[in-house]
DNA sequence: AAACAATACGGAGCACTGTTCCGCTTTGCA
DNA sequence: TGCAAAGCGGAACAGTGCTCCGTATTGTTT
C-alpha cells in the first residue's frame, strides 16, 4: 500500500484530480475542458497530464470500476438467470443504464473519437470477452439467432446510446430492447 | 436564373465552394477543417462564411439533391412496394446507405454535435415526415408493432450509422436490419 | 467614359480547445 | 541540515471555428 513509492503529494494530487474530474464529468459531461478539472482541483495542467497523459486515461480511471463491476456482473447473471438470453438481456440494460447516465461517455467511446482510441479499447478489452459468453449462451440455447457478433452487438449498443441524456425524445433503452428482440429465434 | 441578382463574382464563388466542400467531404470526410475547404476552392474565409454562415449550412448544402431524392423515395416506394413494411424496409436501406457513404456525416447529424442544429433540423423536418407515413402505413397493416414513433427510428438508424465507415468490423446495415426485425410483429 | 456607391473579397486575428515544456518548489533521504 | 530527485504550475504552442474590417470588384448613374 505504499503506490509504489511516489511522493505523498503526488499520491494527494492523483486523487484530488480524480475526486475533480468525477464532480466535472457530472455536471458539464465528460467532454468538458481539461482546464476546468484542473482547476477544480486547484492544480496546474502540468500535474494533471503527469498523472493521466492523456482525457481518455482519466475518464477510464475514474470509471475503471463501473466497468469492472460491468464486467463481473456478466458471469454471475447467466448463472442467476432463467435463460442465458435473459441474462443477456439484463447485462445489456445495465451496461445501457451505466453509458446514459455519464454524460457523453457514449460518444466519446466510439473508435473514431480522436484521441479517446485508449478508452475504446478498455471497454472492448474488459467486456467484450464478457458480451460475447452471454450471445454464445444464448445462441447455443436457441434463443437467438447467431446473426451477429459481439463486437458489433456491443458497438450498436454504444451507438444506440449516443446523445441519449439531452433528448428527451429519445429513449435509448427502448432502441436497444428492440435491437435484441431483432436476434430473436422466431 | 437571374440568382436574385447577386454580383456574379459571388455566384462563381458560392459554386466553387460547393465542388470544394464537396471534394473535401469525399476525402477528409464531413469535419474537415473549414480553412482547408476555403484553400481549395482559392477564396478566403470571409467568403466561405458569408456564403455559409456556418459549417453546418455548408454541409447541407452540399447535400441537400441526395436529401430531397431520399425524402421523394418514401411516397414511391410505398406505391410500388409489396407491403408497407417492404417498402419501410427498403427505404431505411437506401437512407444508411446515404449516411454510410458520407465520411462522418451520421456523426454529426445528432442532435447534441454543437454547431450542427441547423443540419439535424434540416434531416428531421425533410425526412421525419416520410418515415412517419412509412411507419403508420407499416402499422396499420399490422406488420409491424407500433412500438416506436419516426423520431426515434430515425434518430437510432442515424445513430447506428456513426463511425460505421473506419471499421471493417463493424457493419450499420446489419444492426439497422436487426432493429427493424425487432419491430416485427411475431 | 468616369465617378461612385454598393457589394463582395481576403486573411489577420480572436477565443477556445488539447497538449507540451521548463524554471521553480517540495519532499524525503543522507 | 543539505541537496538531489521528484513533482509542480502555468505560460506557450498548435489546431480548431468564426469574426471583422480595410481593400478590391462590380455595375449603375451621369
Amino acid at each position: 500500500m505504499n503506490d509504489q513509492g511516489r511522493r505523498k503529494d503526488a499520491r494527494r494530487n492523483e486523487q484530488t484530480l480524480l475526486e475533480a474530474a468525477s464532480a466535472v464529468f457530472v455536471t458539464s459531461g465528460v467532454e468538458a475542458p481539461v482546464r476546468d478539472i484542473a482547476a477544480r482541483a486547484g492544480v496546474g495542467m502540468g500535474t494533471l497530464y503527469r498523472h493521466f497523459p492523456t482525457r481518455a486515461d482519466l475518464v477510464i480511471a475514474v470509471y475503471r470500476h463501473q466497468v469492472d463491476a460491468c464486467a463481473e456482473a456478466g458471469p454471475a447473471l447467466l448463472a442467476a438467470g432463467p435463460t442465458p438470453y435473459a441474462a443477456l438481456t439484463r447485462w445489456v440494460e445495465s451496461f445501457v443504464d451505466f453509458l446514459v447516465t455519464k454524460h457523453g461517455l457514449a460518444g466519446v467511446m466510439q473508435a473514431d473519437s480522436a484521441g479517446f482510441e485508449a478508452l475504446h479499447a478498455y471497454f472492448l478489452d474488459r467486456l467484450l470477452p464478457v458480451c460475447a459468453r452471454l450471445l454464445d449462451a444464448a445462441a447455443a440455447s436457441g434463443e437467438i439467432r447467431a446473426e451477429i457478433d459481439a463486437y458489433q452487438l456491443m458497438r450498436g449498443i454504444g451507438n444506440l446510446c449516443v446523445g441519449a441524456e439531452n433528448d428527451p425524445r429519445y429513449d435509448a433503452r427502448r432502441l436497444v430492447a428492440l435491437l435484441l428482440a431483432g436476434l430473436e429465434r422466431e
